[in-house]
DNA sequence: GTTAACTGGATCGTATACGATTTCGTACCT
DNA sequence: AGGTACGAAATCGTATACGATCCAGTTAAC
């Protein structure tokens, strides 16, 4: 053992660096900031999907911080349901079955349905055309098919129409929606064919009521309708492939 | 590598202490989650209300803890929208303006609606007159001039009708946005007179539409607006003693 | 007299240390 | 052979240490 009664500090001056420097390109830079995105990427894009095991040790090594950043991280992304945990046992990813996937749709479709209603009003031309050009894109990959380009073109869709929400509060409730599902996506990717024609037309018929400036409850209805029809679709087809294997 | 600082600690025995005795009574005890409830209990109770400057040393000297499991408690709070955090600065207790006020009430009206129309099928007749009977009290509040406690037979009557809710992400959404509401209320305690009359009728009427099995989207709806009359009725009180002053 | 640089204190951020708890494997007893 | 008890490894929980940063008040320079 020997070394160091006096400092008990070894690898102190390497915080002082990596603090100091502020990596140019981290804006907020923090342990702790760094901790949550690196998490929370690794759940999104699946490389720590449904029940993974979070280790604090393993996590801080790899990222090359201390636990304590990382624990911070853990119980915000706690908060925010992404993972849960346990005290003396640790944390895992959340979001496995079935079920949730369902009560986060659910809930999902109200929220956004809500927020996509509170923007209605607030969205211009500018956006519309956006928003039926990004609805284009996906009607093309309906016939090269290609699920992925198609799930993210229809984030950056309901982004356009939901993002003038005058409520933050909402609006932090449809992001964390859409990382939950993302989540869980990563995990088990499941994605029903037939649905996605529905869905293009749907949209269209989507933009058209708020092209027209139809009363915010009609809006509010399409809108959680095009996400339960998502969910009921869903549904059956897991059904079926449930019996077909 | 083993670095061994001689002893480097003192008070190390007092952890094992006070964590091992577990004292009969906090059953997930954690200095981590004595902080979160300490913490939340102050900015519930009003003792921390609106924009106060919460010194993580301060709070650790007071609950007798260090400072670490502090912090996590803080992120928890910071991910729920309870305390804004800053780097470098440190975490203050959020909602102060009317416009948080405003935002949160409507995200309430939404959730809350949503949960009692989601809840309503599972109501049993045990129920409604339990909802019933709290609502009876309420009135009886209006005569003997009593906010605080109507305010809180208010959430009690609701409670009722949304715990049966059988979305946990919704469930938790309400109880998030009735916690907001009460930080909130404490500090600027507002009541609005008149409307506590309005807001009993409007419980009964409710009552009723649960009672006779009314479709889900009138619930939802009844559930909605009774509390964005809530909400109304604040703006305009607000207004006009805004004016009186 | 006004502004800029300095300084000290308060507070934050994070690394390290080490007790406590859980988990799991193995040896021992029945 | 099967179950239990002991022990070691892994991991969690939190105290402490100390650099970094912010803030306010003070002094120096113009």
């Amino acid at each position: 053992m020997t070394v160091r009664a006096g400092t008990g500090h070894v690898g102190t001056g390497v915080q002082a660096a990596a603090a100091g420097t502020t990596v140019a390109g981290n804006p907020q830079s923090s342990k702790s900031q760094l901790a949550y995105d690196a998490v929370k990427a690794k759940i999104s894009d699946g490389s720590y999907g449904a029940g993974f095991r979070l280790v604090l040790g393993r996590i801080a090594k790899e990222l090359d911080v201390s636990v304590v950043p990382v624990r911070e991280a853990i119980r915000r992304l706690e908060a925010e349901g992404l993972i849960t945990f346990e005290r003396n046992i640790g944390a895992t990813v959340a979001g496995i079955d079935p079920t949730e996937y369902l009560h986060t749709m659910q809930t999902l479709s109200i929220i956004e349905g809500a927020a996509t209603a509170l923007s209605a009003p607030l969205i211009t031309d500018v956006e519309i055309t956006k928003a039926r050009r990004i609805n284009e894109q996906m009607r093309e990959c309906l016939s090269h098919f290609d699920p992925v380009r198609f799930t993210s073109l229809n984030l950056e869709f309901h982004a356009v129409l939901f993002t003038h929400c005058p409520n933050p509060h909402i609006l932090d409730l449809v992001h964390r929606g859409w990382n939950r599902l993302n989540a869980i996506r990563a995990s088990t990717f499941n994605y029903v064919p037939g649905r996605a024609q529905e869905s293009v037309a749907e949209h269209e018929e989507l933009l058209q009521l708020i092209e027209t400036g139809a009363d915010v409850d009609s809006i509010e209805r399409a809108a959680r309708n095009h996400r339960a029809a998502t969910l009921i679709a869903y549904l059956k087809h897991a059904e079926s492939t449930a019996e077909g294997e």
